[in-house]
DNA sequence: ATGTCGTGAAGGTCACGA
């Protein structure tokens, strides 16, 4: 069977619901991670992906900052939400996929990893500080809670561009958020750690370019095409030979009132 | 150095986070 696992940050599932129905519609994804739905689970728009078949839906949200959902065709089994950092912020959700045919006992986890803010000091800047030390945990929990045991998938808004590829200018980007030395090293210590397999680059290797994120500020972000791979897909040992293909739906970008991040997704064969 | 978004609480714009 073939398995289709999209991610995407939405910034704010409220006010583009309509661009998520469309991709649903569109794409067809099995199971869809939202990151920054910025909602509390009491107004979440269930109705809205429900109405497509998307019947299964697993959510941490708040009122008004970070917030994750899965959204699925599939049935699962919630595994609940860890707290990293000591915080209970809403940025990591996870289920095993359940009565879903050969794709059962596949379970998801979906993050939002902390930005960090603009001074790349820790000592000066706690949002960078709190990005490092998640890290720090995200790794631990590889080490302890074994989670890439078995069939597993991790999705997310890492908010970390680990290769130099990652980015349209390494040089001028050393010293940028998100793709400074001591964060990418991290994040490849977490896919280490837990033997991930980064399925994106799996797919599409070095040299290539990817992004999944432009922002808001540029003019014109596809003349400048300063984009950054900031959203992942890692999938364990086990899945790996599944990887049958994948696609970063960059003209997402260009949609009415779009999200600054693009769908991406995984196609495996389990 | 700047640029642009979304949210929420005011209060008819601003602070904050990204």
């Amino acid at each position: 069977m073939r398995l289709n696992v999209a991610t995407w940050n939405i910034n704010s599932v409220r006010l583009r619901s309509g661009l998520v129905t469309q991709f649903l519609q569109d794409h067809q994804p099995d199971v869809l991670c939202l990151q920054e739905t910025k909602c509390p689970d009491d107004r979440f728009p269930l109705g809205d992906f429900r109405k497509l078949g998307y019947n299964h839906i697993a959510i941490h949200g708040q009122k008004g900052y970070h917030g994750v959902a899965i959204v699925s065709r599939l049935p699962f089994e919630e595994r609940g939400s860890k707290a990293f950092c000591g915080k209970n912020d809403a940025r990591h959700i996870s289920v095993s996929l359940k009565d879903a045919g050969p794709a059962s006992g596949v379970t998801v986890h979906n993050f939002y990893v902390p930005a960090g803010g603009d001074i790349p000091d820790p000592a000066i800047n706690e949002k960078f500080a709190h990005k490092l030390s998640f890290l720090d945990e995200m790794r631990d929990w590889c080490h302890l809670d074994k989670p890439s045991a078995g069939k597993a998938i991790v999705v997310g808004d890492l908010n970390v561009a680990p290769l130099e590829n990652d980015v349209w200018s390494h040089k001028q980007m050393r010293d940028v958020i998100s793709h400074t030395p001591i964060e990418r090293e991290k994040l490849l210590g977490v896919i280490e750690c837990g033997d991930w397999v980064d399925a994106i680059r799996t797919l599409t290797p070095e040299p290539e370019r990817v992004y999944t994120w432009w922002s808001y500020r540029a003019k014109d972000w596809q003349a400048a095409n300063r984009g950054r791979r900031l959203d992942h897909v890692w999938v364990s040992r086990e899945l790996a030979g599944s990887l049958a293909g994948s696609a970063i739906l960059r003209e997402a970008r260009s949609w009415e009132r779009p999200s600054d991040h693009v769908p991406v997704m995984v196609h495996l064969d389990v």
